[in-house]
DNA sequence: CTGAAAGCGCTAACAC
DNA sequence: GTGTTAGCGCTTTCAG
């Protein structure tokens, strides 16, 4: 493997040199410039990137920390998207993209220390389930960039996210109930601890009363997101007295079971009953019917973190901000 | 942040008796190791990874390779649980590890272009749909040991790979069957351009040639994995007169289809009809019934990869290997 | 517009 | 057991 001292023995030229010339310097002639990048093509020549992160002291590296073990930080489906969006930016800038997770430990450290004090890492992504005051305190203090997946109302420090416009995407569904003729709706789902519900749940009410139509407390199911509550939960709604006409589902698996009750009940969607629910591509296409969503742009998300991220690393001055990711409505078969 | 000299400063030693403390050298007297490591954790001293990869000329660094845009190369929920296993290793044994996206390009490279000649990674890791002549050429072209997630059939290349044991898989599944009652058991998305798939119905007609069962062309369906087709295919096959009375779906989206297309047909799952299907546990366990499926742990298969490429990193004399991961059956409600 | 030389932080051969 | 020193491949003042 040649190196900058072959090049430039090679171009009859110094190092420092071939070394402005790789690095665009407008104060190298065209004429050397073009020699160099020809002898350059020639030898096979690539700057060696350690060397060059040691100069720099830069790692010209970000990572993207998840926990593995826990299905709720990513959830499997999404993480790939999103570490798409991510990973074009990365490359885009000429990073390299490191993945770890949040529970290994190496060296009676945990991987974030071991990245972060090791220097391999300028910057940090991670969701906002695994972003503790520890976390934020530690990556402050050691000055290290990082955005977070998700809102964190959690924390009493100001931090840099990106999130879905929960609240907006709710506010679509129930306005495309009402707008399709529903006029009963639920909201099934609802989980108090967790900020994305209670976003959901806003923009739900909202849409509601924007519509002069008033949030009925017996329709608003608080409950966990399986195929089994939501089987059971849209099964005692069907045996109230005030039967829903639609229902927006806070979390996606949750339909499943929903629709499996609504289908029991001898009730037909989308005739009888309006569905909508959350993401969840695959699931949304495989049920039967298929099932209309508020559908997120994770690629997008994604890609907006690294950007935020990398305004960080290039500008350390920049503040801490939030950015919400529209949502869009896919209609499938569960409205009409 | 400290370096290696300031530490060896305040030891009141050399750089090198710091350097070999901290790498743990046999010949540094107990006593100045005890008292650098004090004051490495006085001084919150770590070594900076990027002097050390120089040094060495080591990177320290594993590349997960895929193609993001294709759904095929990894699937989404295989995606995850594959890169826990590889990434359990990689820290393990303190490398980091990348992932980069496969049309990724920089410099008018291709992304693993830019990663094994800037020197940025020691191995590479990627399934085998991506695999192509070009990208195995070019990796032992540069000596950079890389593993296949998938047996490699369409090369003519050795290469080392780690794949599911998809032929005992099937027999599993088909054995099972027959075990428990069933007797004409149908073969539902046969797809002969895939290996996976090859593999699959090798097992199947394996097992029942076995157990002295002759297999009925009839009962073998060709077909891609959609829901769609399992619906249609599975219809076709209740029509005829030769009606199975149990069916192993090759892929798994198929099986959704199927059984759609069985209950439609007024036929009892497990009763009437029992299924197995091939992985994806989370659609296994949100369809109604649960479905019965061989099951493959990709954390394993992940953590055997990256055992494979260390072996090949730590040693190039290493022969080229392919491995076997062994499935097992999960129970649930398509089977009696 | 180009070159010489110092230095990024670490390791390892060679001394003692 | 420990220290001295050269060097990994690059960038960047400072000179000219």
């Amino acid at each position: 493997m040649s190196n900058i001292k072959d090049v430039a023995k090679a171009a009859g030229v110094s190092t420092s040199t071939v070394s402005r010339t790789i690095n665009n310097s407008s104060s190298i002639s065209k004429e050397t410039k073009d020699r160099i990048f020809s002898i350059i093509k020639e030898m096979n020549y690539s700057p060696n990137s350690i060397a060059k992160a040691l100069t720099n002291s830069k790692s010209y590296t970000v990572t993207l920390l998840v926990d593995v073990e826990d299905e709720k930080s990513f959830q499997n489906p999404f993480f790939y998207e999103i570490m798409h969006g991510i990973e074009k930016l990365v490359y885009h800038k000429e990073f390299s993209l490191i993945v770890a997770n949040l529970n290994t430990t190496l060296k009676k450290q945990s991987v974030l220390e071991w990245l972060v004090k090791g220097k391999r890492t300028e910057g940090v992504i991670l969701p906002s389930s695994i972003l503790t005051s520890a976390i934020v305190e530690e990556l402050k203090r050691d000055h290290v960039p990082f955005v977070s997946i998700g809102e964190t109302t959690q924390l009493k420090e100001s931090v840099s996210w990106v999130d879905v416009d929960n609240k907006k995407g709710a506010e679509i569904a129930t306005y495309e109930l009402l707008d399709k003729g529903y006029k009963n709706i639920a909201f099934l789902g609802y989980d108090h601890t967790k900020n994305f519900s209670n976003r959901r749940y806003e923009g739900y009410s909202n849409a509601l009363t924007s519509s002069g139509i008033a949030v009925v407390p017996d329709l608003v199911i608080e409950c966990g997101n399986t195929k089994d509550e939501g089987y059971t939960q849209m099964k005692k709604l069907l045996n109230e007295k005030n039967v829903p006409d639609a229902v927006i589902c806070a979390d996606n698996i949750l339909s499943i079971g929903a629709i499996k009750a609504i289908q029991e009940a001898g009730l037909v969607i989308p005739e009888n009953i309006g569905l909508i629910s959350f993401d969840n591509q695959q699931i949304a296409e495989l049920s039967y019917p298929t099932i209309t969503t508020v559908h997120v742009d994770l690629y997008e998300m994604g890609y907006q973190a690294a950007k935020l991220l990398f305004e960080m690393i290039e500008d350390p001055e920049t503040r801490d901000q939030g950015l919400l990711i529209s949502t869009s409505l896919e209609n499938r078969q569960t409205t009409k």
